[in-house]
DNA sequence: AAGCAGCTCAACCGCACCCGA
DNA sequence: ATCGGGTGCGGTTGAGCTGCT
């Protein structure tokens, strides 16, 4: 125990260049653990949980910094459709990322986005949009960003309980041309839908018929959200261009004419990219999204 | 240039759990 | 059985940054 005096000496808010250097040095020369001798040991004035977080979510050598790829935000997104809140078990499939960056991720962009679509951000309809909209893009832009295949540099990345990688077997809203879907792309939906798990009524077509009634996606958004997506014209040809920059993390393209497109899906069968009554495209029952009040 | 609002993210807080004495 | 220290986790806060007017 610490005595008041101790107590009142003790640091708190930003750590300092030379603070960051005493617990980098102790932690190379004698390891982690043992955090609140480990301060005294260092001759920091912190408590041993600051020192921890600091390390964990900041000095320790092999955290990412950066913006999330749109591979780390599809993870994240299925991983917190399986698990909910708990961030930590999130961050141990997400190298070099810390719980305490997923949960700020969730929190500003996943949970403003639903606040802005003024949609309960763990409701069908967000759920929906997530599953429709936000992972399909994520997908392209993966599709457009990598190669090999990002699923195939995923270990263990399984969508859903089953044993088969059923990636979202949706298609984009008729983006036209969009890039050739990625060969597990096709694979999963042509073998999902074969399926008897509940994504067996899913049919491309079907769902691409279904986009077809969407909208077009303005050059000139005026919705709440605005859009990274550019039709390029070159050669009479419209190219769509995707790019990311801070702010966008896919679901920018889902505005409120969208939304209000798939609310009236649900008076044809919901969304074909919807598979049965309660899964959806990565086989997770509707309590997934309910885990936690978000 | 200044003021303001919104956003991001590092850091803190409180609680729960684990484990050894 | 229980007490206390150590640790981990999720929620929240606030300083600083950015962009807009």
């Amino acid at each position: 125990m610490s005595s008041p005096k101790e107590e009142s000496e003790l640091r708190k808010g930003p750590w300092t260049l030379e603070e960051d250097s005493l617990l980098i040095h102790y932690i190379t020369r004698h390891g982690e653990g043992r955090w609140n001798m480990l301060a005294k040991s260092a001759g920091l004035k912190r408590t041993g949980k600051s020192c921890r977080l600091r390390w964990l979510n900041y000095l320790k050598p092999d955290i990412k910094r950066g913006n999330l790829t749109p591979h780390e935000q599809l993870l994240i997104l299925e991983l917190h459709s399986k698990w909910g809140n708990r961030w930590s078990k999130i961050a141990q499939q997400l190298p070099g990322r810390t719980d305490n960056e997923i949960k700020n991720y969730w929190r500003t962009r996943v949970q403003k986005q639903a606040r802005q679509l003024n949609i309960e951000s763990g409701s069908k309809r967000f759920f929906d949009a997530v599953r429709c909209f936000w992972m399909p893009r994520l997908l392209q832009k993966m599709e457009q960003n990598s190669s090999p295949s990002p699923y195939s540099s995923v270990p263990n990345m399984n969508f859903g309980n089953s044993a088969e990688a059923s990636i979202p077997n949706t298609r984009l809203p008729s983006l036209s041309p969009s890039p050739p879907p990625q060969r597990e792309f096709i694979d999963a939906a042509n073998h999902s839908s074969s399926m008897s798990n509940g994504i067996s009524n899913f049919s491309s077509d079907q769902c691409s018929m279904k986009f077809s009634q969407m909208p077009e996606i303005s050059e000139h958004p005026t919705g709440p959200f605005q859009l990274y997506e550019h039709n390029v014209h070159h050669n009479n040809q419209i190219q769509d261009n995707w790019y990311m920059n801070t702010n966008s993390y896919g679901m920018e393209g889902v505005n409120l004419d969208t939304l209000s497109i798939m609310e009236s899906c649900d008076n044809i069968p919901q969304l074909d990219c919807h598979t049965g009554e309660s899964d959806w495209v990565f086989g997770m029952g509707d309590t997934l999204w309910n885990m936690d009040a978000m």
